[in-house]
DNA sequence: CTCAAAATGTTACCGCTGTAAACATCAAGT
DNA sequence: ACTTGATGTTTACAGCGGTAACATTTTGAG
């Protein structure tokens, strides 16, 4: 047995980032996770708290990726520039959610794993603001409070679409469909998102 | 101790919805439920398989009261009436989903909760199919795949909007947005559906 | 360099959980 | 009246998250 390998808690991280992926996280063991890392079960504890503090470093870790996937530098770009990135970053939205399916379902589920926790809301209002500088660049609003409110209508559109999207892959009687929104998912958001008419299927 | 109580399923089923709606569908204990009742834990076993399929019936339920509270007859009513009528339905989508939080987030979990179960997929398509209704009859649509898909965009919006809802009135922060979400929420509904143009906060 | 303290891993144990098997009781039909 | 199936109970078991006590290694102050 090899006593203080230095590097337990990333691997231990990685790995239950893995396991949830794979299985679900409601599926994730500790013991199974500790075996497959090689470790006693009880390690887990002296680097996580709890089960709890575990799943929320995993949900913590799935917002920063979120987040990398979202940022956008709108310095000088045009107009038409800009809302291309923007709708860039609107479909990144939906492929990280339908790529990391089950992380997705943690990171937005209604479970208590990370409530009140600091670092996973850093993560998120730092994934969130980068919606809020898109909708700022794109949007004529009025006021802050149009332009925040706008974001919420948007984010629901993109977290609805991918939400529904991950449950009806799975139902062959509409897969056609899905395909065909996934197929034209930039025209999807530009109408989702902008508001402009469909040009037909 | 009362053998054959007739309709231990029945009060079986009742008590971990309410369980479930409480506490959230993960804390669901077969343990405590039975005692809930006032039967020994294994007594479950002769309704329900196992937990899952308790988790599917209590699932199923859900989108059943949901079916219910989208219901429209849309015979004989005018244009006008129809699209206010699909509007209360999409608000009362809405409020269903924030009252009925921990059943709302199990009905629309990633987990493997009812997979391939054929009375889930029925009330699932039951209720969606009130959207289609609504849809047809409030839109003029080319095709029936663009109908189907104008009803993914909608319950996407909607859906959406009842995570972030869910999600975010904890969050003090903003909570003051939600209230105006809440309170404008069919004018929200009517621009997010009816890509109607923003009448100002 | 030493050695005590802190960090990190292990072992043993606890109570709780879902589930299966064997048994007990009751309802219903011949 | 007696069998049979349905329904509830008891017992048992393995896996889980978590705590406490113990073992080992690293580290840093004198």
């Amino acid at each position: 047995m090899v006593y203080h390998r230095k590097k337990l808690k990333a691997e231990l991280l990685n790995t239950a980032y893995r396991l949830c992926e794979t299985n679900g996280s409601e599926q994730l063991s500790l013991r199974v996770l500790a075996a497959e890392v090689g470790v006693s079960h009880t390690a887990v504890y002296r680097h996580f708290k709890n089960k709890n503090d575990l799943l929320t470093a995993i949900k913590t870790e799935g917002f920063d990726r979120l987040g990398n996937v979202l940022q956008v530098n709108y310095a000088g770009l045009t107009a038409t520039q800009a809302m291309d990135e923007f709708v860039l970053a609107a479909a990144n939205y939906v492929q990280f959610g339908l790529e990391n399916r089950q992380i997705y379902a943690l990171m937005f589920s209604q479970s208590d794993v990370g409530l009140n926790n600091k670092d996973l809301a850093d993560q998120r209002h730092r994934a969130f603001n980068y919606l809020i500088t898109g909708v700022a660049k794109n949007f004529e609003l009025e006021s802050p409070k149009q332009c925040l409110n706008k974001s919420y209508q948007i984010w629901a559109s993109v977290h609805g679409l991918v939400d529904i999207l991950c449950h009806h892959n799975t139902d062959d009687e509409i897969q056609s469909n899905v395909d065909w929104i996934i197929n034209n998912l930039t025209t999807y958001l530009v109408e989702t998102t902008f508001n402009k008419p469909t040009h037909g299927a």
